[in-house]
RNA sequence: UACCCCGUGGUGUAACGGUAACACAGCGCCCUUUGGAGGCGUUAUUCUUGGUUCGAAUCCAAGCGGGGUAGCCA
């Protein structure tokens, strides 16, 4: 419900209305240009819900273009996902407004060619012989290239030798001539066009001489009929670049026009692909696709949605202030749609058995129990009830605190659908761990029946034993301990001079596996399937699963205020110092 | 260091010269056959100092703080 449903405002829409009102476009064009050398991750949904959204909201279109200009870092396996993960985000949603995919910047490289030959005629333009360091050096001092002024002639006789590939390496570039004072360094003179003797994953040996990001991107939002180049905020000093590009060449209106926003940076996370990569090789995750990544293909194997993607991306806004998003808001997404959507069933994840003492033996009756309570139409099930059940092992407590409404030793509770019972008997095996209860049951207490209406005070969720379906459950958790990571690394580093780096605040309990006890109507689940079991979270069936074995993924728990009052009680004895290990009860 | 951008409750945002609001988080109560959901209440905000104005979160200046850039990466 807190789900806003008018249409998104921030400035960047403001100036595309703008824009619209005044007819400046023919029709609004934007583009998500993705380097094509990782995984698309939740701040790339981001901007993928701003450039698909202010598309969708204006009647435009968002090209997905591969910004595919390094050979020696990009990869088709890269395209091949982020095109999946475009897909799925923008699914049912704005699958109208997506320009004929992927594009590739890769596909102007003859036309980028023409234009640097275009602007070396224009003299705003020539081929250096400077090493790299000296071009450095030289750039940050504001000095100027012994080669900046030869002749047009000798420059595109240079330049076609460098794509002829007669020269290695570094040996020369192609450079803008702009201002080598400029207090914008990205004027001094920038390269445009570098050596590299590298196949391309898309041209293969064609070229030798690739653009650099400025002047390929600018050319290809221009080529693209790009309307809107909106990138985030890193990419600020180089509109400057942008515009001279556009101005050099002369190029006739409408031209494209760059904003740039505050890239999305979420607590308990490491947002970078390089960090995410990281993770990957040194094997502290299973893949660009775990789980606990957020990547938007771990998110989604997580089980989230991508309409509840889309509700975050939403939900955070839009500006150019650098925030630190609370990682609660995008759970609290999650829960709130999936509350309202979510099948209910009942599963038991650290099973203890429980005998009715009084209930016959061979008896079994089929309860009615209601698929969700938010949404009248998701109807009833059946659920069967027999003398021997299984509940959690978190519901019985032998000595518990005081505000504690669950199971304990004389006491009773609720089964949901089902009975009052009482527990009158602990069983443990010899190390005093409870094994098994026996409970008696109030035969008159069930739904309808006489003394349903009785109050206890705790309801717990159960599994029939006979009939439960053993099922793999991955129950997950953030996968840091620490709001900051990168923060904390860079502070602790300095302190103990260690290179402690955000690895080192990975969350060892990020995952638990567990085998659950799981009501007989969940055997058919579908993938596609968002199920709430009841009183713990919301899941979804991993990839892993079979016809054999279902494997279960915990998206997310649901709110546990009772895990913050078993906090509260822990703490009670004063002047105890609990070196707050990492909270499990509070997300569990 | 230079240049650029940004400063609104704990967090994310809104207010577009005219009563500072919404969500998250927190806290309290009510309700509950999910300690979920829901309902009610509550804590807490315009970085500082000047200026312009009848009136400033909003415009201007300086300072302070934060971020970005200074690759032949994107």
């Amino acid at each position: 419900m807190t789900a806003k449903t008018d249409m998104p405002s921030d400035f960047i829409r403001d100036i595309v209305a703008e824009d619209v009102r005044t007819g400046k476009y023919e029709r609004i064009q934007t583009r998500f240009p993705p380097e094509p050398n990782g995984y698309l991750h939740i701040g790339h949904a981001k901007s993928i819900c701003l450039n698909f959204g202010i598309a969708h909201e204006f009647g435009g279109i968002c090209n997905v273009r591969m910004d595919d200009t390094n050979p020696t870092k990009e990869e088709t396996e890269y395209v091949n996902s982020i095109m999946a993960d475009v897909r799925w985000l923008i699914s049912g949603w704005a699958d109208k407004n997506i320009g004929g995919a992927p594009l590739y910047a890769s596909d102007y490289f003859d036309r980028f060619y023409e234009y640097a030959v275009d602007l070396v005629r224009k003299c705003k333009a020539y081929v250096d012989d400077m090493s790299r360091e000296q071009t450095d050096e030289y750039r940050r001092i504001g000095k100027e290239s012994p080669f900046r002024n030869r002749p047009v002639e000798e420059n595109l006789d240079l330049l076609g030798r460098m794509k002829a590939g007669e020269f290695a390496d570094n040996t020369h570039t192609l450079r803008a001539k702009i201002d080598m004072n400029a207090p914008n360094v990205w004027l001094r003179d920038p390269v445009l066009y570098r050596i590299r003797h590298a196949s391309h994953h898309r041209t293969g040996d064609k070229w030798c001489i690739y653009p650099m990001y400025d002047w390929a991107h600018t050319l290809s939002d221009y080529i693209e009929g790009i309307t809107h180049s909106v990138c985030t905020l890193e990419f600020e000093v180089h509109r400057p670049l942008y515009d001279w590009i556009l101005d050099a060449l002369e190029l006739p209106e409408p031209r494209p026009h760059q904003y740039e926003f505050a890239r999305l940076n979420l607590t308990y996370s490491v947002m970078s692909k390089r960090k995410l990569i990281q993770l990957v090789n040194d094997k502290l995750v299973n893949g660009w696709d775990d789980p606990r990544m957020l990547t938007i293909s771990g998110l989604r194997r997580r089980g989230m949605t991508a309409s509840a993607l889309r509700a975050f991306a939403y939900n955070i806004g839009i500006t150019k202030y650098p925030s630190m998003t609370d990682i609660a808001l995008l759970e609290h997404t999650v829960r709130n749609e999936f509350n309202r959507t979510a099948t209910r069933r009942l599963a038991v994840l650290r099973p203890i058995k429980v005998e009715l003492t009084n209930y016959p033996e061979d008896q079994v009756e089929e309860l009615d129990a209601v698929n969700n309570p938010e949404d009248a139409n998701a109807g009833t099930r059946k659920i069967p009830f027999s003398r021997e059940l299984f509940i959690e092992r978190d519901d019985f407590m032998e000595t518990p605190p005081s505000k504690y409404v669950r199971l304990r030793p004389g006491g009773e509770v609720r089964l949901k659908y089902a009975y009052i019972i009482k527990c009158d008997e602990v069983i443990k095996d010899n190390a005093g761990k409870v094994t098994e209860l026996r409970c008696s049951v109030d035969l008159e207490s069930k739904s309808g029946g006489a003394t349903s209406n009785r109050k206890v005070k705790g309801t717990i969720h159960w599994v029939s034993a006979a009939h439960a379906v053993d099922a793999e459950v991955r129950l997950y958790d953030r996968l840091f301990t620490v709001p900051e990571p990168d923060s904390a690394s860079a502070a602790s580093s300095g302190a103990t001079g260690s290179a402690a780096d955000f690895k080192s605040f990975i969350n060892l309990h990020s995952l638990e596996v567990v085998t659950a006890k799981c009501e007989p109507s969940l055997a058919i689940a579908q993938p596609e399937e968002r199920y709430q079991f009841e009183r713990l979270g919301y899941f979804a069936l991993d990839l892993d699963s079979t016809s054999e074995k279902q494997v279960w993924n915990r998206t997310i728990t649901l709110k546990d205020t009772w895990a913050k009052e078993a906090k509260k009680e822990v703490r009670q004895p004063a002047g105890a110092i609990r070196q707050a290990s990492y909270p499990a009860a509070e997300t569990r």
